[in-house]
DNA sequence: TGTACATCAGTGAACGCGCGTTCACTGATGTAC
DNA sequence: TGTACATCAGTGAACGCGCGTTCACTGATGTAC
């Protein structure tokens, strides 16, 4: 039956909630428009009062992941200086937890092979998201504007390419060297 | 009808051949076996006396690009020494070529994502390709043993990410400096 | 080497299944008076 | 403020579709003599 506007409201963001969740712990085409209702509690068929497609969900799904991760960078860069906030953030996202936990993570580690092959809106919404993030993290990095942006492209080259390589080892032992090597190198990136 | 053994066994490399290169550019899951067998210049019928299952297909298939890849660095490098070898494959590793082509490209690159929440069997496959790769490049690299091995986990993480970026990249523009970002990391990562 | 027959690679129809999406229905919500 | 009614968020059955897989069939291949 009918819910109010305050029920449907927050039905909407438990549906995208646990969509960004989902989406990024088992891949898009592997989580069903009924998996993301089920998960928000709610049934399938009350999905298109809200998107008007699974794809639309996408979009909102992968800008929600961004959102969390943008939003507490810069939360913490307004809070300490800049360059302390990139050395978080970057310890934060060579993780084991990170590693371990997809589904709060980076959606670029997560899902931008699957997006390049997927809708040109999907690839704009990954796209933008990156181009904030190196903009962010270029505010912690020494040099030139150029030199910055420079800089920061890399570091975000080598936290994304450390965590899936990190994924796909096979054992704790393994994952821990991909992971200290990322650590080592992202340092080298940041001077 | 049937055919001869040796129709059979290139009908069977056809197979694997085109499932190799449609797993990179379509992901595993947008890749029906029905589309593969099309490739082959075969139908879908026959493609149970080649393999069990889908599966069975994919873990070929990951086998063959890695061994492509390995191949033809090894070859280089017994041509030529090591570390030029390694600078070559870097070089093209990181070009437009890559980013754009990825059917041809990098395993880890294009399915390490999704191989991460599929079978253990691909993950496995997956991390033994790149164990090969990380010995191979080590080789190419100065230092103790360790010292090499970690270096060239970094190399791989480096490169990995760049392509993976770089494919985020919604310009040309972008992404050929994604590319070259990702190329100054390397030489770090090298010394 | 030639013949008779069993084998089996490849074909295409058919299977059950889960998917994204649609729809008639329900009944609480929101609104007009 | 109370009442009567239109609205519409959510439900669950149903839709067409493509998927992985199975199967009876075909006829060239491979083999036993």
């Amino acid at each position: 039956m009918r819910v109010s506007k305050q029920v449907m409201a927050e039905n909407n963001s438990k549906i995208i909630k646990e969509a960004a969740r989902l989406f990024r712990e088992r891949g898009v085409e592997s989580t069903s428009v009924n998996d993301v209702m089920g998960a928000a509690g709610l049934t399938h068929g009350g999905f298109y009062r809200h998107f008007l497609s699974k794809d639309e969900l996408v979009i909102a799904a992968v800008k929600k992941a961004f959102k969390e991760s943008i939003d507490s960078l810069k939360i913490d860069m307004e809070q300490q200086n800049a360059k302390r906030a990139v050395i978080n953030f970057v310890q934060q996202y060579l993780s084991e937890q990170h590693v371990t936990k997809p589904g709060s993570g980076c959606p670029v580690a997560a899902l931008a092979a699957e997006a390049d092959r997927k809708s040109k809106v999907l690839k704009n919404a990954l796209a933008e998201g990156v181009k904030q993030i190196v903009n962010l993290l270029a505010q912690g990095i020494e040099g030139t504007p150029d030199e910055k942006l420079e800089k920061a492209t890399g570091l975000l080259s080598v936290l994304v390419g450390t965590i899936v390589l990190a994924r796909s080892a096979k054992t704790k032992q393994r994952r821990s060297k991909v992971l200290s090597s990322g650590v080592r190198l992202a340092e080298l990136c940041m001077n």
